[in-house]
Parts: C-alpha cells; structure tokens; sequence
DNA sequence: ATTTATCTTGCAAATTATTTCAAATTATGT
DNA sequence: ACATAATTTGAAATAATTTGCAAGATAAAT
C-alpha cells in the first residue's frame, strides 16, 4: 500500500486562527492571506478547504468567508462518515447523469441530500422523494415535485414502510439515486430500519436504473436490514478510497462504478 | 466533459455587500451601481441576476430594487398570519375535540397549522396530513406521522392531487381538520386550485368527520375550486365575527358550529 | 414609426481553482 | 541517532469561472 489519497488531516492551530481571524465577518482573498500568512496560495487553499470541511468557513471565488453557525448539525449518526467535499464530488458526478427533463428519484441521506442542492443546474425536472430533507431543498425550485407518501422516520427524515408502494407502484422513474448505511458485494445494499430498507427496494425494482451513491466507508460495511439483492444496482459511484479488488469485483457482476 | 454553461454560481459576498447597502431603500440604476463597484455594466447585471435567483433583489429595467423577504429556509420557515390569535383561538378549540390515540388528518393552511403546533399536548396520536409545514411541525414530536404523498404544491406546501387518493383511500380517518379559501351555504368549501379542491374532497369522503376551520372571513367567500358539497362537512369551527344568519342557517342544516 | 436606452448572448482575455509532482518537512520504528 | 515512511508544501500545468466587450434583440420614449 504505497500510493495514499493525499488527504489533508489538519492544519497548524496556529495558520487556522489567523485565518478565522482574519475573516472575523469580511471576506478575505487567497491573495491577502497568503501574504499574511506567509505562504504560498496553494497552502491558503488547502487550509480554506480543510476548514470548509470542518464547516467553519465558507469558500467562495477569490476567497473565503466565515460562516457563523455550523452548517449541518448532525441530525443523524455520522461518525463513519467522510468529508463533505468528498460527497459533493460524488454527488457532481451524480449531476452528470441527469439530464434536462428526467424524471428521477431521490432518496434520503446526506450525499444525495447534496445532488439534490445541484439540481438548479437542471430544468423542468420531475423529482420523486422520499425525503423530507430533499424535499424542502427542491421547494422553490420550479421542477416537478412528488412526494411518495408513507410512515415518518424521525432519525432519516424521510417517508419508509408498506404505503410508499401505492405512489412508487404508480410511477416509472428513470433514474434512482440511493443512500445507504452499508454495501456489500454479497449482501447488496443495507441498512438499519427495515421499512427503509423495504422502500429502498421498491424503489430500485421499479426504477430503469439504480445509481447507488456510497462514500468509500459504507462499502464493505453490512447493516441490519437488506434490501434487495446487490442484482438491483446498475451504478455505484464513489470516491478514490474505495479499494480496488471491491471494484474489480463489481465490474464483474456488470456494475458500473465510477469514481 | 468540459461544458461551457456559464452559469454564476455566486458573487463575491464583498460586492454582494456593497449592491444590498446600495439598495439599502431606494432603486439604483445599472450605471450607478456599475461605478460605485467600480466594475463593468455587464458584471453588474450578472450579480444582480444571481441576486434575484437568490430572491434577494428584484430586477427592474434599468436597475434593481431590494425585497424585503429575504427568502427561504427549509421546513421551518412561516409566513405571517394574517389574524394570529382569531386562528390561535380556532386551533385551540380544534384541540378540544382531539383526545390521546386519536388518528386524525391535518389539512394545509395556517388555521390548521397553529393546530399542529398544539398537538404537544396530547400523546400517542396517529396524524396523517398533506402539508408540509405541519410534518415539520410534528418531526419531533413523538406522534406516529404519516405523510400523504402526491404532486408538491408550493404556494400552500401541501401534495395534492391523484396521486393523494393513492394513500389517502387506503387509510381510515376518525376526524379530518380542514383549512380553506372560501366557504357558502350553497357550495360549500372551495380553493383557487382544483387538485388542492380534489384532495380536500377525499379527505372528507374518507374521514368519520370532517371539520371545518375557518376564521369568519372565509366565510361567505367563494373561490374558483369546490370541493365536494357542504353536506361532506361535519363541524364547522370559527370565530366570533362570523353572521348569525349564517349559523342559524348552517345548524338548520345539521351542521354543528362553534365558536 | 423611429429613436434611444437597456437587455441578452456569444466570445476571448483575465482571473481563479484544481490537479499533479517533486522537494522539504515531519513523524515513526529500530 | 539513523533510516524509512508519511505528510505537507510550493510550483507548474491544466481546467474552470468570471469579466468586459461588442453585436443583435427587446423594451421604453418621443
């Protein structure tokens, strides 16, 4: 295991309270902080990015600002979980898929919480959700919007449980994008409720194509409830950390996965 | 892979700044605000344009003007009632008719809304609703909360349409507690939208009794869609200003009314 | 209807970001 | 302390975004 992803852990204590203290309620350039600091530009921009991870600071073309309160309060368990850059990386390659006037589903989960906040990229779009979340995302965003109906889950704050199937069983979706709490290559795709593991596969039996979105740590990991088979994916797609006998194996089965 | 959308993603916050202090009251013309920024015309109109996708400008010809509503913010977001405490009063007699473990149905609208907020008091209900707003309401609130799905209205933030009857006929309903636009003796309720009109109408076909509230100056007023006839509502709850006359007439029609 | 002013669109230049790589630095094990 | 691995840094190459200009389209004004 020579070649590492080139992941930034932290940055000197000492650069990021300059940095919050320089954009204590301006915005500040890279140029003006990379003088301050005495530092190259691409370290400035390393640090705006290891801080934007951390939710304290917002990066913005030419600079960066603060930001007052943290983004995301964790409104469920993401201790496993990646940085949200990687999510956003995978949720733009996501974006990629989608073109003008599909109809397509979104399911619950922080990733596809960020495809859904990409959306404006794209017109007169039908969205189907179960997802609260993604649902007040999309509210003002002129596309077609239908929520599947069904039980509340406080924890994922989406819609799970036998009566999603009357709204699912009624559409044709193209494209699916799902979340997941594990994935493995014997077990398919899992997690811990099973009315949400149940509505996840209606979703990805009656859909044309299933696009799984997966950060690399759910990928090898199993949950309490399954759905479906891992048959029911046509997609994954993920970040660099995945390990590359999963993909190699993947492939074989006729998954796509992207990267 | 390299698209050439231009399509603006932000302004810089500096000059985002400096236009929303401009617009601090009055319009500002293209020409003024292009020399106080010291930058072209054209970048002028490409931040007001992404100022007003924001919602936080409006553009006129010529120049721009700055809205008081800011804009949005997901589920929790209100618009100001009209008549808060008549509504207030409305909800709080609704309540009286809600005991512990009740399954009841919660329209869309702002009466109906200040009732949801008041279903802390009570333990253990099932709620289903179409609106959103009072899903929000009640996330956290320990109720068994089922959300009917259907197409995304909005201007209301309710679903509505065919697609509602998918679940709400599947469900049965002990009292229903409906909002409305316009409500007569002749035609009983009616709404500015036909799907909004169509699921108000199966709710009350489906729910043991349907109630009414209605603050006294939707009373008499008629609105383009009716829903079913005033012989499918139960109870009408309202507030003191409504007229005798209408009381008596509604009562004669076996129509319980309190105010 | 004609004139004038404002708006939109396409394009090339300038600016800013991202990626990649080698050198410098720091950490880790012996 | 030494050698080795891992991380951080800066520079250069590549990609993406923003800007200003100019020509054609649209709206207001006379």
């Amino acid at each position: 295991m020579s070649k590492m992803t080139h992941i930034r852990k932290l940055l000197t204590p000492e650069r990021e309270e300059i940095i919050l203290a320089e954009l204590g309620g301006e915005a500040r350039t890279i140029t003006e902080l990379s003088q301050k600091l005495g530092v190259s530009e691409a370290t400035v921009r390393r640090d705006l990015l290891s801080l934007e991870d951390q939710g304290k600071v917002k990066r913005v073309h030419g600079g960066a600002i603060k930001l007052k309160f943290p983004e995301h309060e964790p409104v469920f368990e993401e201790k496993e979980s990646i940085r949200p850059s990687e999510k956003q990386k995978i949720a733009k390659l996501a974006l990629g898929m989608i073109s003008d006037k599909d109809t397509i589903y979104l399911d619950g989960g922080s990733t596809v919480l960020e495809l859904a906040k990409l959306l404006k990229e794209r017109k007169g779009l039908t969205v189907v959700t179960n997802s609260l979340m993604a649902a007040a995302e999309l509210m003002e965003s002129g596309h077609n919007l239908i929520i599947v109906g069904g039980k509340f889950r406080p924890l994922s704050r989406t819609l799970v449980g036998p009566l999603t199937s009357k709204i699912i069983n009624s559409l044709n979706i193209k494209k699916a994008f799902l979340g997941t709490i594990g994935f493995t290559v014997e077990g398919g795709i899992s997690t811990t409720d099973s009315d949400e593991a149940y509505t996840k596969e209606l979703v990805m039996q009656r859909a044309e194509k299933a696009i799984l979105l997966a950060d690399s740590s759910k990928l090898g990991k199993k949950s309490f409830a399954a759905s479906g088979s891992i048959s029911d994916i046509d997609v994954v797609i993920t970040d660099p950390g995945v390990s590359p006998a999963l993909v190699k194996d993947l492939r074989k089965m006729g998954i796509e996965v992207v990267v």
